[in-house]
DNA sequence: ATGGTCGTGTGACGA
């Protein structure tokens, strides 16, 4: 079974980027990040054979999910906070796995209310994820995490000192997580540097090989025992009109 | 070199 999570930056301006992944790549799971829009046009993947689900809002963040078989719904906010409307999650079953897509908040700049609620954010995430490790319900969780767990994970660690996506308060809620009892499947079976998720528009980021490890998946006990694969492909960041982030993809045995 | 690039929606703001 192959599990797929990408930022798409827009699904409108990465239309015809998505559905050349989903023809080529053809994911049993796909989640993604960052729709920036309300519109989504389900009818275009039904006619790829996806059944889809999106959780939208108006200029910003915004995920969804396409599967190859019916998706059910669990939750399409993160629980803890009813005053919180903006897009970033959703919570669902497929092939009787729950899977959780997030779009983790940025956080920057970290003097201002952002960097707060991005840190409230995790500690609701924990407290949703320590509730299904207690029900013995086995998870994957992917998308784009805005996390750089270690210094290998980016191409200068020096530039990214005091950042939102580097901080030590963001290590140490990522780290609660994985203290689940969670791993982080890229990691399981590559333990070298040089791996990115994300390479920044400008400054050249992507022909320079400047880029950071942000989008993961993280699997419960269960699914860590069943994981056949898990690897980035940077193809579709060298396509035209590119993301500025490339698919992590996982495999587990069904 | 305190810049540079995208996307949304059409003016700033977010990343």
């Amino acid at each position: 079974m192959k599990i797929v999570s990408w930022n798409i930056n827009s699904i409108k301006a990465r239309l015809e980027h998505v559905k050349k992944f989903l023809s080529e790549s053809k994911p049993d799971i796909l989640m993604v990040q960052e729709l920036k829009g309300l519109d989504f046009p389900e009818n275009e993947f039904k006619e790829l054979g996806y059944e889809t689900k999106a959780i939208t809002q108006k200029a910003y963040n915004g995920v969804a999910v396409f599967s190859k078989t019916h998706i059910e719904v669990i939750h399409t906010k993160l629980p803890g906070d009813k005053n919180d409307n903006q897009a970033r999650y959703i919570e669902f079953e497929a092939q009787n796995i729950r899977f959780i897509n997030i779009y983790l908040p940025n956080g920057n700049p970290v003097d201002t209310e952002k960097f707060s609620y991005k840190l409230a954010w995790m500690e609701r995430l924990y407290k949703r994820l320590k509730t299904l490790r207690k029900e013995n319900i086995a998870f994957v969780i992917g998308g784009d995490f805005n996390i750089i767990p270690e210094n290998k994970d980016c191409y200068d660690p020096k530039t990214w000192q005091g950042d939102a996506l580097f901080h030590p308060k963001t290590h140490k809620a990522f780290l609660k997580l994985l203290h689940l009892g969670l791993t982080d499947a890229f990691r399981m079976q590559d333990t070298s540097e040089d791996n990115y998720t994300f390479w920044d528009y400008q400054r050249g980021a992507w022909q320079n090989g400047n880029g950071i490890r942000i989008d993961h998946f993280l699997l419960s006990p269960e699914i860590t025992d069943r994981m056949e694969n898990c690897f980035i492909d940077p193809t579709p960041r060298g396509w035209e009109k590119p993301s500025d982030h490339t698919p992590i993809i996982l495999e587990i045995s069904t």
